[in-house]
RNA sequence: GGUCCCGUAGCUCAGUUGGAUAGAGCAACAGAUUUCUAAUCUGUGGGUCAGGGGUUCGAAUCCCUUCGGGAUCACCA
């Protein structure tokens, strides 16, 4: 970092001596030099060539002289067309890399909370809840690993029609079925209902329809809805029956979660019902009318005018003076910030809700909550399969624990065809299994752009060769295996090497990018970035480890040195995998 | 119809404040292990960066436009 410091002011300088020009140094611009040049950093000339006067080969190559007398750790420098490459000496690298210490950073401060899963009790947890858990969980992960504070919370959604959908079927079809009786997660057979109340209600709409009724009059008076909407009305009465009948299955539905989130690894510093949270957001109401942010129209109802900013009229308030979404909302993001305090606030939640986010935030800063400037939606894409979408109530869904099982089974398949286990107790297999399984998963959907929607092949189990986490896993037992075996007092600092190969510098160099890109994936909450720069630093250690031997380096100095760079690779791997939420086995 | 997101190799994806000849993995083909874990490494083939226009010394990247895919515009959450 503090070499390109220098080397911007002493070409600012050099612009000013050379070209009789003044640029500011801190507006120099020095970019990572392309991989097909030589070089580690770039200059580039053509902005400057009305200053300089000169043709871009002549000011790079001045500039590169000027440099070269001044900036001792500059080994060489070429000139393609206005391109100045700057090559930084082995001994500037050595020097680097002696001192580097994969660790977390102090480079941001604040407190950030990052509300993510946020599941509904009426199902079970599926494919798109695992993206959205695994984001979550990640970026958390990174933004602590960059200096932040971070609080993790879940607002679960335990309340609503969904529901009494849930509650009307098993009171009518359930036969008292209880978790125990049927053998099933409780959220499985809550979920099972869920599904059936669809059925029997498709069918009720059928005959309503057959019978001359139109369709969209038929949902609303299928008899079912009819005696789902009186259970809500119900709950909402505080009905003993009902709301027993719900704890009971919402017991049920958290207890089968608990296990699906113990076995994703994801956790929450706090978590919030909706049951307890829906009624917020009232006084919030009251405070906009008082300040003239919202306004009432004739039946009561009250709104916000956000066409000026190119958005809609919204609804903040129903006529009948109960709460809509957004009031919810409100009254919860308030919520969280007496509560907490955090100046940085993720949402991690579908791009579906795009709109409503926006809006959200939106009202948010006109109410003057300068809190609002930290809110962040990070939308993601939804996971669609061959079929197309996923549709729970229809049952064409990747359940989470399925999906679990069968990414187990396949590196339990895997690992065993490689008869690498030998030794291993059952338990310590189990252990592997899962965290090759979970870790395949989990680097298979935080490599892509959360932005992007992804599609999820179920017949096409999910690599475990190429760009995937068990490879990156496998560099990391690989080097275990090594370190196991080297002799304790080889593991220091005190080497004394002067010349090194090409795929060692190029480790060297990838190492040393961690807290750049740390810093990046916090800036742009993106575990991709963290994915992608684990790649390149397995990668580089693999060249190096089929390049040169280690252990059996005849030389002691290169054998400490080399010892070293694997266990700074290991220790970055480790950190890295641990912001995407991956075990690090040593032996696989 | 309004708004927003996406479109890069056969497939899955990198490529972020505009930089050089657009990169990986999978799949295909050809190689590397008497040596520290071959779940590895090396190489070959594969591209109208959806199409068109513009801005710029320079565009996959920024702007406009057309096409294709998706979301949203609920007194559901």
């Amino acid at each position: 970092m503090q070499i390109e410091e220098f080397i911007r002011s002493t070409i600012s300088e050099g612009f000013a001596e050379l070209f009789n020009a003044s640029i500011d140094a801190a507006n120099i611009r020095l970019e990572a030099t392309n991989p097909d040049f030589k070089g580690d950093l770039t200059f580039v000339t053509f902005p400057y060539l009305k200053i300089s006067k000169k043709n871009p080969e002549q000011t790079a190559s001045d500039l590169g002289n000027y440099l070269r007398e001044r900036v001792e750790q500059l080994k060489d420098f070429n000139v393609v067309k206005g391109f100045l490459n700057l090559e930084l000496s082995e001994s500037y690298w050595l020097d680097r890399i002696r001192f580097y210490q994969p660790a977390i950073l102090k480079k941001n401060t604040g407190r950030v909370m990052v509300e993510y899963s946020s599941p509904n009790t009426n199902k079970p947890l599926h494919l798109g809840h695992v993206r959205n858990n695994l984001l979550g969980y990640s970026v958390s992960e990174i933004l602590k690993y960059s200096g932040y504070d971070v609080t993790r919370v879940n607002l679960v959604n335990d309340r609503g029609i969904h529901i009494c959908k849930s509650m009307l079927a098993w009171k009518t079809w359930g036969n008292n079925e209880t978790p125990e009786s049927a053998g099933m997660k409780g959220d499985h057979l809550v979920g099972k209902y869920y599904v059936e109340f669809d059925r029997h209600y498709k069918e009720e709409i059928d005959t309503l329809v057959a019978g001359g009724m139109a369709k969209e009059k038929a949902e609303k008076e299928a008899p079912l809805m009819k005696q789902a909407q009186d259970m809500l009305r119900k709950w909402e009465a505080g009905d003993k029956e009902t709301i027993e009948l719900w704890e009971m299955m919402n017991t049920w539905v958290f207890a089968g979660f608990r296990q699906t989130y113990e076995r994703l690894g994801v956790e929450f510093e706090q978590t919030y019902l909706e049951s307890n949270t829906y009624l917020l957001g009232k006084d919030i109401v009251e405070e906009g009318l008082e300040k003239g942010v919202f306004y009432k129209k004739e039946d009561g109802s009250v709104w916000i005018d956000l066409t000026a900013d190119g958005l809609d009229e919204k609804l903040v308030r129903r006529a009948d003076g109960t709460s809509v979404y957004m009031t919810q909302d409100l009254g919860t993001a308030e919520m969280k910030y007496q509560d907490f305090q955090c100046e940085k606030s993720i949402y991690v939640v579908g791009n579906e809700q795009d709109y409503h986010f926006k809006v959200l935030f939106l009202i948010l800063k006109k109410l003057g909550r300068k809190w609002a400037e930290g809110c962040y939606h990070l939308s993601y894409g939804m996971v669609d399969l061959p079929s197309g979408k996923m549709k729970s109530r229809e049952g064409t869904v990747v359940d989470a624990d399925d999906l679990m099982d069968e990414m187990e089974e396949t590196a339990k398949i895997k690992t065993e065809e490689l008869g690498k286990t030998e030794g291993m107790t059952d338990k310590e297999k189990t252990h592997l299994y899962r965290a090759l399984g979970l870790g395949a998963l989990k680097f298979y959907m935080l490599k892509v752009d959360p932005q992007k929607r992804m599609l999820f092949d179920p017949n096409e189990s999910i690599d475990l060769q190429g760009d995937t986490g068990p490879f990156v896993q496998y560099t990391y037992a690989r080097i275990h295996s090594m370190l196991r075996v080297a002799r304790q007092e080889e593991l220091n600092k005190e080497y004394e090497v002067s010349d090194v190969r090409e795929s060692e510098l190029n480790l060297m160099k990838t190492l040393c990018d961690f807290e750049k890109e740390v810093l990046k994936a916090a800036a742009l909450y993106s575990p991709s970035v963290i994915a992608n720069y684990a790649l390149n630093v397995a990668k580089a250690f693999n060249r190096v480890y089929n390049d040169v031997s280690f252990l059996k380096e005849h030389e002691d100095e290169k054998r400490k040195f080399r010892l070293q760079l694997a266990l700074k690779t290991s220790q970055s791997i480790h950190m890295l995998l641990d912001m995407l939420g991956m075990e690090c086995p040593e032996r696989m």
